[in-house]
DNA sequence: TATGAATGAGCCTTCATTCAT
DNA sequence: TATGAATGAAGGCTCATTCAT
C-alpha cells in the first residue's frame, strides 16, 4: 500500500494519527492548528492542551519539537506570511488601491487575532515582537517601495511629500480599524479613503470603480 | 496638628498603611499600581497578587472593593483618561498639529501598555471591550469636530476630501507607530506628518515651528 | 419619642438599626438568623459575612458579643428548644403517638439542616458534639421517661421488653427518614409507624383517629 | 523477577511514587484516603491539599482523573460499598439477628463519618444527595426483602404488621445510635435490641445465643 | 458599643513543562 | 518517535478574625 498523499489522509480526520512530526504535513497541520487558536483566544490564554487536543497530539509530542510555548507561537506565525500584489495601473492614486486591496484579500479572520495576539505574546517574548514588527507592515511597505518610485518617476508625488506617508496613511486607517474597533476591514473602507482623500488631495480625477 | 492631611499621610511610605479604601487619595493609589502593571505586564499576566504588593494592600482588601480582576482593571482605566486640547490658529493643518501634539503630551510611558492591554483584555470583558472602542480614539475625534468646522467654514477644505479622514490618518499613524513598532511616540513624527504630508496635500505653506 | 416596644421596633425592618446586643429582643434576632442560615447551608458553610447580612450587624459586633463562629452557633442552638408534651390517655400506644405527635409538631423547616449542621460542627466543635447528643433525642426521651412509667403500672409492657426501646424504634425511624430521605415527617407517617407496628404487636386493638 | 507486582511495588512506601492513576491499585488507594479523610474531617472540611498530601500525589493529577472535588468524593463513596447478608435461619427473629450483625460488621470505623460527610456534601451536590438515598439503607432494605418473605411464608409476621417496619426499627435504633451518640455500632446492641424488643413483642422464645 | 475596613491563610483549580513507556 | 500521566508553581477568590474610629 503506498502510503499516498499524505495531506489528504491527514485531512480524513479518522483514527490514522500516527503520522510523525517529521512529515511536513503534519507539522503545517499543528500549526494551522496553534494559529486558529492563537486568532482566537490569544496568546496568554492559549494553553498547550488546547493546541494538543485541536492538533489531536499529545503535548509531549509538541515539546518534543518545539522546546516552549512561546517557541510554538513563534513557529506558527512565521508560517503564516502574507501576500500581497503590486499592479502597474499608471496611476498612483489606483496603484495604491490595488495594493490595499490585495492586502486586504489575504485577512483573513484570523489576522485580527494574530495581530493582538502578536502584541500581547511580545511583552514577554523577544521572538514576538521581532515578529510584530517585521510582519504587521513591512511587507507591505516593501511592495510599496517599487510602487512608489514608479510613481515618483511619472512626476505623481506633489513636491514636499514624504512618498512613504501616502502607503503609510490609509494602510494605518485600515490597521487601526481592524485593531481598535474590531470591525472587518472591507474593500469599501479603502475605497473611501482613497476617493474621499488621497485622490483628491493628489489631485487625481475621479475614478470609476466597479461595486 | 490633628490627624491632618490623608494624601500627605500616604506619601510617607511607612509601614503602617491602613489607609482605608474608602479614601479617595488611597483608592486612586491602587488605581495607579494597577495601571502601571497592566501596562507593564498586560492585562492577562496581571496578577492581584501583584497589585496587591505593589499596593501595600492585601487580596482581600482589594476584592472588597472590585469584585473581580476585570471590574479593578475596568475602574483603573475608567479613572485614567486623555485629554486634548483644541486651539484655534486660523490655519487647518496648524490645529490639526496642536491636536495632535497635546494628544501626544498626554500620552505617559502607560498608555502603550495600556492600549494593548485594553485589546487583550477586551477578548474576555465586555467592559473591557466597550472602554477599548470609548478611550482610544473617541476623545480625539470628538474634539477635532469643532476644529474640522472651523477648518470647514474657513474653506479650507479641499472638495471632495472626507474632512474626518484629515485627522484619522495622522492619528492612525501615530497609533500603529506606537502599538506596532514598539516606539514612543514623539513630536518629530508628529511633525513629520503634518510637514511631509498634510500640508503639501493641502496646499498649505510650510509653516516655521521651533525645536 | 419614646424608644417604644424594642421588639416591634425591630420589627419594622426600618432603618433604625442600632438597637444594642445587650438588647434581649435584639440578640434573640441576631440568633434566629443564625439558625436559619445553619439549616439552609449547614456549618462550614455559614459565613460571618451572611450572619452579618441576615441580621444587619457588623461582623465585628457579632464577635464582641460571641468570640468565635462555634459560639455563635452554639448560642443560637442553645436557645432552640424543641418541646415535647406528655399526655396522660390510659393507654400505652396512644400515649406514644400523642408525644410522637407533639415532637413533630414543634418541627419546622429548620430543624433538618439544624440536625445535619450539628453533626457537621461537632466534629471540630466538642459544645456542637455535646449539644447533639443533648437535643437530639433527650427531650424525648426525658418526656417518655413518665409515660413508660405509667404503662409499665398499669401492665401495659410484656414481659421481657425493654421500655425504652418502644419509644427509640419509633423516635428513630421518624429521625432517619428526615436524616437520610430528607423528606418532610408527618403525621402519617407516626401513625403507620404506631399501627402497623407497635399496637399490633403489643396487642392493643386498632385505633380509630382522624387524619 | 520481572518489575512485576504493582500491588507490592505501592506497599513499600518508598519515595519514588509514579504509579500511575491508570493502575487500579493505586486509584483505589487515592480513593482510600479520600474515603478517610471524609470520614476524618467531613466533606467541607475536606481538602484536596490534604488528599494529595495522604495520597501522595500532586493535585493535578488527581485532578487528570477526577474534575472536581465533589466528583472525587462521588467517587470514592462510590467504591465504598456496604455488603449484607442474608442468611436462612427459619426464625424470623435470628434472620433479623443475622443480618443487622452482618451488616454491622461492615461497618469500619469509617462508616459513621461517611455518613455524616454524605449528608454534609448533600446539601450542595446533588450525586452526593443521590449516594446518601442510595447507600444508607437501600442495601439493607434490599437483602431483608427475601427474608421477610421467608418470614411471611412461615407466617411469622403477626397480623396488621408491617413487615418492612421490623427491619426498619432496629435498623434506623442502630444508625441512630451511631450519627446522633456518636458510639460505635456492636453486636451488643443489635442483640438487646432483638432480645429485649423484637423477640418479646413477636412472641418468639427466648434465643441463647454465644457472646 | 457598633461598625467600616483590613488582612493572613487558605481553597479549588489550571498550566507549562517533564517523565517513563 | 509519540504519548499517557505526573507535578510544582501559581492564580483568582473567600473566610474567620482583628483594627481603628
Amino acid at each position: 500500500m503506498s502510503s499516498g498523499d499524505a495531506a489528504s489522509a491527514l485531512r480524513e480526520t479518522r483514527r490514522p494519527r500516527k503520522v510523525p512530526l517529521s512529515n511536513p504535513d503534519r507539522r503545517r497541520e499543528v500549526l494551522d492548528a496553534v494559529l486558529e487558536l492563537l486568532a482566537e483566544v490569544g496568546y496568554e490564554r492559549l494553553t498547550m492542551d488546547m493546541v494538543a487536543q485541536r492538533a489531536r497530539a499529545s503535548k509531549a509530542t509538541l515539546y518534543q519539537r518545539w522546546p516552549s510555548k512561546a517557541r510554538l507561537a513563534v513557529a506558527a506565525l512565521e508560517q503564516h506570511r502574507p501576500h500581497v500584489i503590486d499592479q502597474d495601473t499608471g496611476c498612483l492614486v489606483e496603484d495604491l488601491r490595488h495594493l490595499l486591496v490585495s492586502w486586504l484579500a489575504g485577512w483573513t479572520h484570523l489576522d485580527r487575532g494574530l495581530a493582538i495576539a502578536l502584541m500581547e505574546g511580545s511583552r514577554t517574548d523577544a521572538e514576538l515582537a521581532r515578529l510584530r514588527r517585521e510582519r504587521l507592515r513591512r511587507p507591505l511597505r516593501q511592495a510599496a517601495r517599487t510602487m512608489l518610485a514608479r510613481a515618483r518617476q511619472r512626476g505623481q508625488i506633489p513636491d514636499g511629500v514624504d512618498a512613504d506617508l501616502l502607503l503609510e496613511m490609509p494602510l494605518s486607517v485600515v490597521l487601526m480599524q481592524v485593531l481598535i474597533e474590531g470591525e472587518q476591514p472591507d474593500r469599501a473602507l479603502v475605497d473611501h479613503i482613497v476617493d474621499r482623500a488621497l485622490a483628491p488631495l493628489l489631485g487625481t480625477p475621479p475614478h470609476e470603480h466597479d461595486e
